[in-house]
DNA sequence: TAATTACTCTATTAAGTCGATAGACTTAAT
DNA sequence: ATTAAGTCTATCGACTTAATAGAGTAATTA
């Protein structure tokens, strides 16, 4: 499950990647844009900085500007450090495994064996998509619906 | 994440699936054998029964059996029984939609693009995957490692 | 038909996580 | 000096998870 946490995180992240190059942008802009309770962003955002995925301005005309270019931040990216392990189970995570206390015999788990498939086939996509891409591909979903309309 | 009682519930259902036709297994027997504590393994295989999962037999010489047949069992059923839906957000689930209270446009929404593109990987590995498949995989692996030590 | 075996059901509990809010503090620009 | 903005710590209630306990019910078999 996406908490709500990296959904919130996400969605700011595409907002700043839209203003990426135009200076900072202000948590209250963001929260007031997308609905998101401003204080829990302030907490999602702090957090971002501090793993280096953004940078920030104090005092007046400050605000949030992403850390690098939209194209170098993933959404793996994003997920790991605030929901932690893309793993669905520890014993098939990359970056914080950890043995089932009660699996005997680990190369012949046939639950391992699934969990790796699902966790490889997620972390190929979301290591994949970049905001830029997300940026893309949702301006190409926004025209290419009304385009309809006009081609009678 | 996949919880406890899914992985239990799966490692219980690959050993009904071994032992498929060769009469009831015994509660106790597979949470001795899985190493899964005996009284949580009762209410996982109490929910799976009442899902039609599972069959069972009471008194001497009863307990549980496959409801169907291991090919016809896979895992995303037991998965969407036990830990509800399998998309990463309501917003993009078949079986449990939910629009986001916040969200404005779904139709443009990017977090709600990419998680679509992880329900519908996790949804076909894991409903094409079935209690049969996992019982040959892990006889592929037990055998091809030991099979390596003869052929020098 | 009594004894035994084994599943069934309802409660309970401790621990942890999540979403959200509050308020005091720090820094920087004007 | 004042104001605008991010920073930090604490706290809260609601919910979920993993696990345990114990009384109840059904079906064999002797």
């Amino acid at each position: 499950m996406l908490t709500h946490k990296s959904k919130y995180a996400l969605k700011a992240l595409i907002v700043l990647a839209r203003e990426f190059g135009r200076g900072p942008v202000l948590i209250s802009n963001i929260a007031a844009r997308e609905g998101i309770p401003r204080k829990f962003l302030e907490l999602i955002l702090l957090e971002l900085k501090n793993h280096g995925i953004l940078q920030s301005k104090k005092g007046k005309g400050g605000g949030y500007t992403l850390g690098r270019a939209p194209a170098a931040i993933h959404v793996g990216d994003v997920l790991r450090v605030l929901d932690g392990p893309l793993a669905p189970t520890p014993c098939v995570s990359r970056t914080a495994y950890m043995r089932c206390a009660e699996c005997l015999d680990e190369r012949t788990c046939g639950v391992r064996l699934v969990m790796k498939q699902v966790r490889d086939a997620t972390a190929t996509i979301l290591d994949a998509t970049s905001l830029a891409d997300i940026v893309v591909r949702v301006d190409q979903a926004a025209h290419g619906k009304p385009a309809l309309t006009y081609s009678i």
